[in-house]
DNA sequence: ATTAGTGCAAAACGTTTGCAACATT
DNA sequence: AATGTTGCAAACGTTTTGCACTAAT
């Protein structure tokens, strides 16, 4: 049934079938599934759903949402699944797992690796700002040098009004 | 029994009476009361026990330290005035709440301005960088330039080992 | 055939809420 | 005296867990 992912078509076929996503998402989706297969986790449909919802959406979404958005495919799956398979991509460090007080949990499978987001405080929407990354990686390591600290993640979050939003006010 | 805190002693008197707190502390202090209570806020025992937590420790600390402190003082508070304490704090803007999805959440009554946070991931402690927060919100700032976004505050948390912790690995 | 993963329901967890009794103003 | 606050218990939403069944390997 998801033979496909094992025995990966050329890139330009590949990208074919996936509408709106480039060369690089598709490539990764296929890596992190053998990477999944190859630590001794199976390849379920549930799961391979889930994953490829990680990959495809750029909204960062909940465990609700992705429970929604995986139902369609999977009448039956359970959010007890989703939570578990959301847990082992943070174990394994394929998602980057954003924790928010009244927003809920969201995550983001695209760019597991910390950098900064803009969460708007009316619409909800997090996206990732068109920054470079090692601008905030340059002063996290420069705070942590000064206070002694071996700083191995870091997380950045801007609130605010996102542009739409701004516009609507 | 609390009226000391509304016919404010001296400075220099004040900072006596409590051990390790610097004037500012003292100071901000009773100004805050003074706030609460021009706001329309009574100022009971618990609540007043609650706020002086927050300001006399630097240990970022959770609503279920703030309670079992408060306990020691007046053995009946229960955690749900603790949570509302907190509430109203935060809707004042005395306090800055920290939500960490496995730590819960920790709060900053000293600094409620956004700042950096150093959280030991061993040990799990929260301190405060000795940072410039100017180059943090010169960060944020930039960032939401290049992306049309208005930001009002923003956060930013770097995890590692803290020098303890690093010294006893 | 093994054994990891699923789905269900129950439990756990932090937080919020409704309300009668109470204490500050 | 008026009314904001407390404390209890119940409700809440999110996440986790136990376990029998199912399905990927």
């Amino acid at each position: 049934m998801l033979r496909l992912f094992f025995a990966p078509l050329p890139a330009a076929v590949r990208c074919r079938t996936l509408k709106n996503m480039n060369t690089c998402a598709a490539t990764r989706l296929d890596e992190l599934l053998q990477r999944l297969r190859k630590a001794g986790h199976r390849l379920t449909p549930q799961r391979v759903a889930i994953v490829r919802q990680l990959l495809e959406r750029d909204d960062h979404p909940s465990v609700e949402q992705l429970h929604t958005a995986i139902l369609a495919e999977f009448p039956t799956t359970s959010l007890a699944t989703v939570y578990k398979t959301i847990h082992l991509l943070k174990q394994l460090g394929e998602v980057l797992e954003l924790g928010f007080g009244e927003l809920g949990s969201r995550y983001d499978g695209r760019h597991p690796r910390p950098h900064p987001h803009l969460i708007c405080t009316r619409c909800g929407s997090i996206t990732d700002p068109p920054c470079p990354d090692d601008e905030v990686d340059a002063l996290a390591s420069r705070i942590a040098k000064q206070s002694g600290f071996a700083v191995s993640s870091h997380r950045f979050d801007l609130f605010g009004l996102c542009p739409a939003c701004r516009a609507r006010s």
